[in-house]
DNA sequence: GCGCATCCATACTAGTTGGTATGTAAGCAG
DNA sequence: CTGCTTACATACCAACTAGTATGGATGCGC
């Protein structure tokens, strides 16, 4: 609009990457915010300034572009997140700070619009075969990943050797992205706490006695 | 359709409680499988035979039936699911009795389509206050039911004296919300199951040592 | 400079949505 | 039977949706 705040508009260049990405971020807000359905592809391209041409060269369809979304945006942020689980050699110890520093971190938004990639998952996966594999191999991946880092712990000692791991990280899975839906509707930050707090006492019985309230 | 199964059709009488009856079952239905937003009244309104103005004539608008859905149809399975749990002099072997059962009556359309409950937290607590405050009611009466029956158990001895309710009984009502809000993305039988044991491994840790392995 | 694929802009459409305006028939009170 | 409220029925609409048709500009290979 004004001559001054001249984005791409002014240089009159084109940049398709960075025009993919705008459109991405944009697209994540909405439907991070407002869900899938909900989610209007006129305000996103409102909010990016970009036009619908411009969208339907970079993406078949809706659809497409949430997929994109799960994908690009959403999948490695989670990777991310647990990334100080593999690195450590405590698995309990690292999954306790991962969940400890989310609760410390957690802005007013994010308790009131939830987990992005568990918001899809509740919205998209019974209607939407694409959405459906995807969100499901995000999740095999982080569950997969805790199996790992729990028998990694059985063999160092920090996990308890009689546990079954499959089922503790299946459990660890739900029990987190419960925790974070459960507080999406209640508003309520102690009770958020009450429900981590729950959940790192799980976390320490999966140690064995003798390191047990270590941290 | 067939003269035979003459329901309001046929016998031209107005029978408005039962009309209102086949309203808010079928916008349950309709609700349960597609979500709150992509509910559509057109499709409510074929499914019943009822017409749009029947329609408005019970509910204000699409929210008001949203709300009645929950509060007339939804709330009352909830607490009759966990009723059980409240009449059992042993909680912990209660709840593990109502997690196994739940699991062994899953159907696949269960499976497919999760949690109703669970479902519209995700989906309009973010963005629509009366639904908000309605579903926290709800979570609210599950979990205060959940803490009141653990205070019950340490007073006859089948919960450990040591434990904090408040942070059990959050977290087992966020596990459990999450383990049936994976098994959606999943549909993975087995891996519901392995959250399933998990949970139930957890709630065996609220007993006393000498009541463990009970059941 | 020429040709061509990529990248974007504008205008438009068909379909669906929740919601309403208006009319009418049932059924009870009197 | 009269009158009034409840309980519907029908027709319609404005708003919005994703998606498309088409045209033009950019920029790179040659």
């Amino acid at each position: 609009m004004s001559p001054s705040s001249a984005t791409k508009k002014a240089t009159t260049r084109r940049q398709p990457d960075e025009t993919r990405q705008q459109l991405l971020q944009a697209a994540f807000e909405e439907i991070y915010r407002r869900g899938f359905h909900a989610a209007s592809l006129d305000k996103i391209l409102a909010e990016t300034q970009v036009t619908k041409g411009a969208l339907y060269h970079h993406f078949r369809n809706k659809a497409e572009l949430g997929y994109a979304v799960v994908e690009e945006i959403i999948k490695p942020w989670l990777r991310e997140s647990w990334q100080p689980v593999k690195d450590a050699e405590d698995p309990i110890e690292a999954a306790i700070a991962v969940v400890q520093s989310r609760f410390r971190t957690l802005t007013t938004q994010q308790m009131e619009f939830g987990c992005p990639f568990h918001n899809l998952v509740t919205e998209m996966c019974a209607s939407d075969e694409g959405f459906r594999t995807r969100l499901a191999a995000g999740l095999a991946e982080f569950r997969e990943g805790m199996e790992r880092e729990l028998r990694r712990g059985q063999q160092n000692g920090s996990v308890r050797a009689d546990i079954n791991v499959e089922h503790a990280a299946a459990f660890f899975v739900a029990g987190f992205q419960g925790t974070i839906g459960v507080s999406k509707a209640t508003r309520d930050r102690d009770l958020f706490e009450r429900s981590v707090a729950g959940m790192i006492s799980y976390l320490e019985t999966l140690r064995p006695a003798s390191r047990k309230a270590v941290h």
